[in-house]
RNA sequence: GCGCCAGUAGCUCAGUGGACAGAGCAACGGCCUUCUAAGCCGUGGGUCGAAGGUUCGAUCCCUUCCUGGCGCGCCA
């Protein structure tokens, strides 16, 4: 449905249909089939509403002037009910105006479709799987986490809204040499809250949190320690219990975000169901496994990474490249069409090794690593420095209690996923009144109140009856071109999974409206007039909504 | 040394192989007796890090260099 709403898509077909056309015609030969058709935005107005520079790209093949295949071409355009005029200029631009007509047809069809108006529905949805912040299950979740967790979740809705079926995945490394270190550290805080002597890790965790959990467990769980002897088996027991305490608390944190998790995949569990040698059994039937030294290394040098990698350590224990290799492959195996990660920047190093891994077990390009660049943290235009294991970090529970989720969210959205993100939380709290967020959701409030005020003066407000006539000011032939865009912004957005656009897009309908809102009175005596207006107000309202909801921020009512 | 990301307006950042490079914030000047002024209108502000190359056309692609950040564990 939300397919055949799409005006780029259908611009594109009227521009090849012309050139089909005029072939059979022998107008012009059949060579320039081969050249490829692009849509593009002029950037100025009057060079139309969209542009194609095919006439200059089939120039050189067609041995003729870019104008004068234009001028050969426009009049197959032209007759389309879609369009306007069709104009060819200075170096060959054909360029096209969207008629009123259709822009007026597709505003009461954004009332019509209200909530569902831009999604996609595909015959064959494909099913994604998206992991993202994944963070260590040793302490809270950090500023980039959350950066991870607005990205990843508004991709995902990106995704379902324009037809596939996602999970939502957290994959918790609760195995290996951090956890261990984390139980360690806890044993140590609970002897210091016994007033026992104590001695803390060098390379331990320091946060004050950990203090919370070794209290934690001892108000829960001190029975139970008592049973347990001193040793290794302690520490993992401690390991276990603050891993609960901290995949808890993570989950919680992401919730008040409005981030919500299909599975919450323990690295364990592929331990202990023998998942990571079947993958090493795997690599290894495909020839890319190699022993050296009682290692087993895998080739990655053959798939472009500038060394190969152990696999399994000397004295058996696999690595931790192993076992995501195999937390990917359990995915594969799951069924999934296509995967999607969301890595930190630390890690964009092992990104040609994992796809190499993939392309060594036979999946090709299944999977999808997006990497979310830092976040410098800026305090009074100091940088934060942010790290775990030094106890000093601003959490993303302080964060969102700072500035709330709304702003939070669209902060981490509106940039685009690979630059570097100066967020500064003083600023972020203090100019919340001049945010961009709040220009989008006081767009939306303000179409509310004009519908409750309309309301009150009993305005008979039926969308059928809206007229043209009344929409031919510049703000409102304007506001009705960004509204028609919404479907092709969206899929735009999530095909290059690039949420950002969304947020640019968004503003430009909220600007759009709020001119037209100034230059034009809405609530008049003249009843065609106000319903019309309202007609307009009213499918302004939707595309604001389902936009903010695809960013996950509320579409506020009233401000 | 190698690799990744970035270098665009005072600041934070969009942008596209094409037509005069954009937004928000900041600055300056206007606009509320009428539907929300968290708004609107206007002004100023740029050798798109540098130099070459490919192209009819480059801020965008290629090469080299400079600057900033990060990574370069058999840690996860």
């Amino acid at each position: 449905m939300g397919n055949t709403l799409n005006l780029k898509n259908q611009i594109a077909e009227i521009v090849k249909n012309a050139v089909a056309t005029a072939v059979d015609d022998g107008a012009i030969p059949p060579e320039i089939r081969g050249v490829d058709v692009k849509i593009e935005y002029p950037r100025d107005q009057k060079f139309g509403d969209y542009a194609t520079p095919f006439a200059l790209e089939s120039a050189r093949v067609m041995k003729r002037s870019p104008m004068e295949i234009g001028s050969i071409l426009a009049p197959y355009m032209g007759g389309d009910s879609r369009i306007d005029t069709v104009e060819v200029v200075k170096p060959g631009f054909i360029n096209m105006f969207i008629s009123r007509k259709f822009l007026f047809d597709t505003m009461k069809e954004i009332i019509r479709q209200g909530q569902d108006f831009g999604k996609v529905k595909k015959e064959e949805p494909k099913r994604i799987n998206i992991e993202f912040v994944s963070a260590n299950p040793t302490g809270p979740l950090n500023i980039v986490n959350a950066r991870a967790a607005a990205v990843g979740d508004t991709i995902a809705n990106l995704l379902e809204f324009t037809g596939d079926i996602v999970d939502r995945e957290f994959y918790v490394n609760d195995h290996g040499n951090q956890v261990d270190l984390l139980g360690l550290s806890v044993r140590e805080r609970m002897r210091e809250l016994r007033g026992e002597q104590s001695e803390f890790p060098e390379d331990g965790y320091h946060g004050e949190y950990v203090r919370d959990i070794a209290r934690h467990i001892l108000e829960e769980c001190g029975d139970e320690t008592e049973g347990i002897e001193d040793g290794a088996g302690l520490v993992e027991y401690l390991a276990s219990k603050a891993v609960e305490y901290n995949v808890d608390g993570q989950r919680r944190d992401l919730e008040a975000f409005n981030v919500r998790f299909a599975n919450w995949f323990r690295e364990k569990t592929l331990h202990d169901a023998g998942r990571v040698g079947g993958t090493l059994d795997a690599l290894r039937s495909r020839g890319v496994v190699y022993s050296d030294e009682g290692k087993e290394f895998f080739r990655s040098t053959g798939f472009g990474d500038d060394k190969d990698r152990v696999l399994v350590r000397d004295d058996g224990r696999p690595t931790y490249f192993l076992a995501d290799i195999a937390y990917h492959h359990d995915k594969i195996m799951r069924g999934y069409d296509h995967l999607i990660d969301i890595w930190g920047p630390d890690h964009h190093g092992h990104i040609t090794r994992m796809e190499g891994a993939m392309d060594a077990l036979g999946f090709g390009k299944i999977l999808t690593i997006l990497v979310a660049q830092q976040v410098n943290l800026l305090l009074e235009g100091e940088t934060v420095k942010m790290s775990k294991r030094l106890g000093q970090f601003s959490t993303m529970r302080d964060l969102i209690e700072e500035i709330g989720v709304d702003v939070a969210r669209y902060f981490f959205v509106m940039r685009s996923l690979e630059s570097h993100l100066d967020f500064d939380l003083a600023l972020a709290k203090k100019e919340s009144s001049e945010n961009p967020v709040f220009y989008l959701q006081y767009a939306h409030a303000r179409i509310c109140s004009l519908f409750r005020e309309g309301n009150t003066r009993n305005v008979p407000y039926d969308p059928a009856s809206a007229i043209e006539s009344h929409l031919c000011h510049e703000a409102s032939v304007l506001l009705m071109k960004h509204l028609a865009r919404f479907p092709e912004e969206i899929l735009d957005a999530a095909e290059k999974c690039e949420p950002h656009r969304v947020t640019s897009y968004l503003m430009k309908v909220a600007q759009a409206f709020h001119r037209f809102y100034s230059e034009h009175r809405i609530l008049t005596d003249d009843i065609e007039r106000t319903v019309t207006y309202l007609a307009l107000s009213d499918a302004v309202r939707i595309v604001m909504a389902n936009g903010l909801g695809i960013l996950g921020v509320t579409a506020p009512e009233r401000m």
